[in-house]
RNA sequence: UCCGCGGUAGCUCAAUGGCAGAGCAUGCGGCUGUUAACCGCAGGGUUGUAGGUUCGAGUCCUACCCGCGGAGCCA
């Protein structure tokens, strides 16, 4: 039943009769031959039906397939440089699975929300077929780098009692006798239990944020990576990110030119992502701002136009570390000769991306930990089970959580997180 | 939540307050190398909803609904 063999595979089979299955990309005919664009998952192939070589029967029927028709075709492999993917097929025969009815996404241009309507049908395309496979390297990239250098994979609760960072707004749902529960936000606090136990760790899930952020930059619904190891501190942190994201974007460039090509990503700002990123403070990058004449109070988070802005000077991603510990999560390690700011550290990417990695050292003192949590008025009995991972043998760690659909987006150099992600989950969109 | 923009054929879009149109898609016909193929013909409309102004509203006014872009917040 399953294929003999894919389309990216056509090249071992060349002046071979090979049989594919697939869908009905487009199609094209002139008269006596007919041009079939059959896509498998794997790649897209031209196969020609010439009247000469197929029964009438079989040259009736290749007119009859409407796109998005399955069909499986038979027929000898050609290496073809004017085809789609170098190889084409000399059809001899073919058979219809499933005559695809009127199919709404057209070979034109369409909008933005009526792409959207289909996602379920939009992510048969081209371009969506590109980035979905880019993202699924990324994964693959994320997760060999840290099994590589012994980090073991830690699965963090969804479902969770409280807000993690005590401030985003979160998803609400009824728990059977216990009250509220929350979506979570972020494994960042279970990710430290882990570190505990297992020296270095790393999580890798769907995340929740109920703010009503409507911007291209965000979705209700993601997928976070989140390292966490024990015994590091912000400049091991730092050393750790800048590795890790080279690793990644090394690893696109290696396996997927092809569907980076597709997309029209300017490559060449991918290859200049090596190791060591410049490295600044914030006092610095508000000096930057300064000199470019943003008006910038010292204390204030950055917003998009100047996480671009500080970008911008740099062919890779800068690492700004030392935030005023105010516009920081409770949790972060003020910094010993400095207490006005966290050991935390932003990773903006290049060409307007913004944040996708924001970490920091944790604070791992347990009366200062607790000042913090009063002075955050979080509600101390939710945050016991996290107080002891200080009076158990506390010591000094790090981590980091990186969007995965920031990253996607960057390294395909999409316009909109949307694109990113198979089904995204945004402020006015729970479907399909 | 706030600011800005939009909603007309299945899709992308036109239409000075005066006959609701084109391209693509679909159907039929033509073409032996097409690359979003091309050429000819045909079918296809509650102009987001409700109300108002007017001899006459897709167009002007009011309210509402839906969406898009951005801000804040963040990955």
């Amino acid at each position: 039943m399953k294929p003999e063999t894919y389309i990216n595979k056509l090249e071992n089979f060349v002046d071979q009769q090979v049989t594919l299955k697939g869908w009905l990309y487009n199609k094209r005919s002139s008269g006596k031959i007919k041009f079939l664009i059959i896509r498998d998952g794997s790649g897209y192939c031209q196969c020609v039906v010439f009247k000469g070589n197929v029964s009438d029967e079989i040259f009736e029927l290749a007119d009859k397939l409407t796109q998005e028709s399955s069909f499986e075709i038979t027929g000898k492999v050609k290496k073809e440089p004017r085809s789609v993917g170098g190889y084409e097929l000399d059809a001899t025969d073919l058979k219809v699975i499933s005559l695809s009815q009127e199919y709404p996404i057209t070979p034109k241009e369409h909008g933005i929300e009526f792409l959207i309507d289909n996602r379920h049908l939009w992510i048969r395309s081209k371009r969506q077929v590109a980035i979905l496979k880019i993202r699924h390297r990324i994964i693959k990239a994320i997760r060999d780098f840290f099994d590589n250098k012994d980090f073991t994979l830690f699965d963090p609760p969804i479902i969770t009692p409280n807000a993690c960072e005590g401030t985003s707004t979160l998803f609400e749902m009824d728990y059977f006798d216990l009250g509220k529960a929350y979506l979570t936000q972020s494994g960042q606090l279970y990710a430290e239990a882990g570190a505990l136990a297992l020296g270095k760790i790393y999580t890798f899930g769907p995340t929740f944020r109920a703010e009503k952020s409507k911007t291209r930059r965000h979705l209700t619904e993601f997928w976070m990576v989140e390292p966490e190891a024990a015994f590091y501190d912000l400049d091991d942190n730092m050393e750790l990110a800048e590795e890790f994201l080279e690793y990644i974007v090394q690893s696109v460039l290696k396996d997927r030119m092809q569907e980076l090509i597709e997309l029209e990503r300017d490559v060449t700002k991918l290859e200049n992502i090596k190791r060591p990123f410049p490295r600044i403070s914030y006092d610095e990058a508000v000096e930057v701002l300064k000199k470019k004449g943003v008006e910038f109070r010292w204390g204030d988070d950055f917003g998009a136009a100047d996480e671009t802005m500080i970008a911008e000077d740099y062919d890779r991603p800068v690492m700004v570390h030392r935030y005023p510990s105010e516009v920081k999560a409770f949790y972060m390690k003020r910094d010993p000769e400095n207490p006005k700011v966290a050991l935390a550290v932003d990773v903006l990417a290049p060409e307007g991306y913004g944040e996708i990695i924001g970490g920091s050292q944790r604070e791992d003192n347990l009366d200062l930990l607790l000042e913090r949590i009063k002075e955050h008025n979080l509600p101390q009995n939710f945050f016991e089970w996290y107080l002891d991972l200080r009076r158990f043998g506390s010591v000094p760690h790090s981590g980091f959580g990186l969007g995965l659909e920031r990253t996607v987006s960057w390294i395909c150099g999409l316009e909109h997180l949307r694109e990113a992600i198979p089904f995204p989950r945004m402020i006015y969109r729970n479907t399909p």
